[in-house]
Parts: structure tokens; sequence; C-alpha cells
DNA sequence: CATATGTCCTGAGAGC
DNA sequence: TGCTCTCAGGACATAT
């Protein structure tokens, strides 16, 4: 599931795009319910052709891809990526924008599940429509002060508030559950009931995993969805230390087996020993 | 306002 | 082996 690091390391990959010009827009009318789009998908085709590529961005979990007039906003949600003409197959591709000008034919949106979005929008509403009371902070971009005021206004468990892209953009399941460990922090706990040191220390983590899975392009799960631009796998799910790992030693205080619990409707993973 | 729940979708894997 | 069922979770809509 893209987060941070793999929406990230998307945006890396497909870089090179930047300058190249776009020819035409194509609809491959995949055989899968199509995509939801905002604008519908002949004004995305309309409004793009013939505009240069200026800039790609990550805003949060979304890929922005700028041109002089418009930002194409590419949400990859739970099984969507951006791939510089090699997406995983043909059948889930779901955008293809072909260029002119640039060292890459085409720019792929492809999705398995569908459950991505495509928008369009003016360049100069990006903050307005996608960032301004939608999306706190940048994980990566936000300061220990900041992460506690952002936080510590709720008692819900730290675990789901880490998910709140209102609060904090960024974090998603797998890597909430790898900081919280990391930090010696039970994912239970009211996020209110968390002290300045503790905050200091999830903030230091936080940090420290999403660089760590930034350079090793993020994380490939068992059903092998996430690639990168160039169709490789990442290489941080080897580096995982409880998502996933239900009923395995705790890798550090080997104490307890990793315990599988559920919040808000999702996985949570942590060790009863060492997480307090 | 804050918080909780339901929904979208496909394919992998479990269980019988 | 082949069928049915469950589950994965990001973001948003709707309900409480």
């Amino acid at each position: 599931m893209p987060e941070l690091p793999e929406v990230e390391t998307m945006c890396r990959g497909v870089r090179p795009i930047v300058g190249g010009w776009i020819q035409r827009v194509i609809d491959p009318k995949c055989r899968y319910r199509p995509v939801v789009c905002q604008p519908a998908m002949t004004e995305i085709q309309r409004r793009l052709r013939g505009q240069q590529i200026t800039g790609i961005t990550r805003i949060g979990k979304r890929v922005v891809i700028e041109t002089e007039k418009y930002a194409l906003v590419l949400q990859p949600k739970m099984t969507g990526l951006v791939s510089i003409d090699n997406p995983p197959d043909s059948e889930h591709v779901r955008l293809v924008l072909e260029l002119r000008d640039c060292t890459v034919p085409r720019l792929i949106f492809w999705d398995r599940r569908g459950l991505g979005t495509i928008g369009l929008i003016a360049r100069h509403a990006i903050a307005s429509e996608l960032i301004e009371g939608k999306l706190g902070p940048d994980a990566l971009a936000i300061s220990p002060k900041e992460f506690q005021q952002q936080l510590a206004t709720t008692r819900r468990p730290i675990k789901v508030v880490l998910l709140d892209q209102k609060r904090i953009a960024g974090i998603g399941n797998l890597y909430a559950s790898e900081m919280l460990h990391a930090a010696s922090i039970d994912p239970r706990r009211a996020a209110a009931e968390l002290d300045a040191t503790e905050f200091r220390e999830l903030h230091r983590h936080m940090r420290r995993i999403l660089l760590k899975a930034i350079r090793y392009e993020g994380s490939t799960l068992s059903d092998g969805t996430y690639r990168n631009a160039l169709n490789q796998s990442g290489n941080y799910q080897n580096e995982h230390r409880v998502y996933d790992r239900a009923d395995q030693r705790c890798p550090r205080c080997s104490q307890a087996n990793i315990t599988r619990i559920v919040q808000a409707q999702r996985s949570t993973f942590f060790c009863t020993h060492c997480q307090h």
C-alpha cells in the first residue's frame, strides 16, 4: 500500500519526464470499471494535450504532475502506481500520457484494484484544493514540537491518530506500526497521554524509518503489487520488525511474540512486552 | 465539532 | 483439484 516512502519513490522515478510535452492522453478503457476521474476523462484528455511537464511533486500520498496550466493529481490509494512505460501488466493500465521531446515515451498510471483516483486542477489551485484544510504537515517536514502539537489533542489511540492525514500527512498502516515499535510505545495508548519525551522519540524514529524506507525504495508486500517506476520491487519489506509478523518472536526483546490487533478496522502489529 | 462506521475494488490465500 | 469465502487498507461519504 503506497505510503510516503513508496509515493516518494514513484515521484523520483518518473522525474525524467520533466521537460517533456504531452502529445496525447490515452484512456486505455480496461475491462474493469473506469477509474474515478475529476473532471471526466475526455476533459482531462482535452486540457492536457500539448502541455509541457514542468515538475513532479509529492503531496501527502499523491503524485502531482505539474504543467504550465494544470496539475494532474494521481492518488494510488491501495494498489495504484506511476510508471515509466513499465507497468506490471497491461490489463490494469488506467491512464497513459504519450510524451514527445522526452527520453521517456510514456507515463502510465496503473492500478490493479482501481480504488485510486485521477484528478486535474488548475496549477495555482494546488494548495487550496489539496492541502489547506485537508492535509496536516508532511511527516518529513514537521518539527518535533509541531508533531506533538498536531497529535496530542485527542484521546484516540496513537496508532489511529498517526493515520489521520489532517493531523500529519504521509503515514499509512505499515509505517505506523513500525515507528511505534521502534519508539517502544504501545499503539493502544491515548495520544494525549504521551509525554514530551515520548513524542520526541516517536518523531525521531518516524524520520529515521521513513528516510531509510525511501533509500530502500519502499516496501513490496507479499501480494507483490507495489513496484517502482521501472517495475522493480522495493527492498524495505525485509527490514520490517513487526508489520505482518504476527506470532513471530519480537526481534528486539525476544520475550514475546508479535501480536496482531485491529484498530479502526486496520491491523496493528506490536510487541506486548517491550512497547509501553 | 469529534469520532465511528461503511464503501469502493481485485486477487491472493485459506479452508473444505 | 476447484469451489467459496475472507481479507488487505487509503480516503472519503455518511451516521452518530
